[in-house]
DNA sequence: TGCAAAATAGAACGATCGTTCGTTTTATTT
DNA sequence: AAATAAAACGAACGATCGTTCTATTTTGCA
């Protein structure tokens, strides 16, 4: 055993007996709706103990601080978006514009379903956009990972035949992603109808215009 | 003299030779490069006493309270934007595609700055999507004030047989606002080279979609 | 069952926040 | 120049925040 710095942090060993994984999970939850509608910048230890019925210190003993809570955040946050977006889209479709097409409507049905919570994503690109350290590079990381995982399935469309061959991918995901930030700032803050079928239209007319021509 | 309340407000008058007006609009400056960068919440009295050299409770008397200095800092932003963006877009170009290329180049190109910055109807948009009040719906109202300016504009190229006739006004400025919207994400928050440049492709690649064919 | 370790509680700290109040300085008017 | 009103200050309050420390309870294992 070389590590001498073994004892000061828990080991936070992934098969647990102890219960303290559980309750962990359990804070996480709630701090994820809590990052959702207020941002991650409005989550309190105060409150997260409140809605757990826990004591302050109780909550902050789980994650030795407030910004390792909410990186713990952004990390659960991102492993749900992947397990609910993009897994089940490349298991399911033919690479190409199925797979494509799936991705994006599952991507447009997640951020409906968060019109009422507030997509972490999107809120978090705003409040960390001029606040250098790890929260931002974590979330900023993770934004990335999945616009590549995007832009290489555009590109798998394209090597298909699906698209036309001079498609540029990252203009392409750029326009896409602008049709989920509209949705995302109509339908949430604006509180406008009928954005979601706006967005649905505006691929649909994109994809029209990336498609070969027969 | 029936009112008998006249005296409990300095009765911001116009055209004031008190100095007042003139130390106000000083720190109006100063608060509005503040919540650009730091947002509406992040708006601090304290910081904004510090940078304009005053007392806090100097800098608090101007406005009365919090609520009012983030109301008057929005209104301010609004009248800049209409001055920069709106206005010299419709006095200086006819009705029609040249007027709607002129409101969107302009947008553009003010966002492109605010780069460096931060657009406030943008981080506003977010910050205040789930805070009911009287900011969140100043901000509502100027956003749809400036979405329904570009939707008229819209509906004249339409008119004026620039575009389709069969063009859907509202969607098509979905779109546009999705184009601002990914540049600021890209741009502010990831850093990403080009988006500026992107974001002029996208407008094209609309423009020519919804363009009556000859 | 007993014991060590992990988990939680509770109180307190320093900092920051918006806000209030009484006073003093500065500007305007008579 | 004197009188009056506006503007700015400085100190303090109460609330909330993340964090630390010590004590207590609960848990898991021998």
């Amino acid at each position: 055993m070389v590590d001498s710095a073994v004892k000061h942090r828990p080991a936070p060993v992934g098969r647990g007996h102890h219960k303290g994984q559980h309750t962990r999970s359990l804070i996480l939850d709630v701090a994820l709706a809590l990052a959702a509608r207020q941002g991650l910048e409005g989550l309190s230890i105060g409150v997260l103990a409140e809605q757990t019925g826990m004591s302050k210190s109780g909550v902050f003993a789980h994650f030795g601080s407030r910004e390792e809570l909410q990186l713990s955040v952004i990390r659960e946050y991102h492993a749900r978006f992947e397990a609910e977006v993009f897994y089940p889209a490349v298991r399911e479709e033919a690479r190409g514009l199925p797979r494509l097409e799936a991705l994006f409507e599952r991507w447009l049905r997640r951020v409906s379903v968060e019109i009422d919570s507030g997509c972490l994503y999107i809120s978090g690109a705003v409040e960390f956009d001029d606040r250098p350290g790890p929260v931002r590079d974590a979330l900023a990381t993770m934004v990335r990972t999945w616009q590549q995982a995007l832009e290489r399935a555009i590109q798998l469309a394209v090597d298909e035949g699906h698209l036309r061959p001079d498609t540029d991918a990252a203009q392409m995901l750029f326009e896409l992603h602008g049709l989920i930030l509209a949705l995302h700032h109509d339908a949430r803050f604006l509180r406008l109808p009928g954005a979601v079928e706006r967005a649905r239209r505006g691929f649909a007319r994109i994809v029209a215009t990336y498609r070969r021509l027969p």
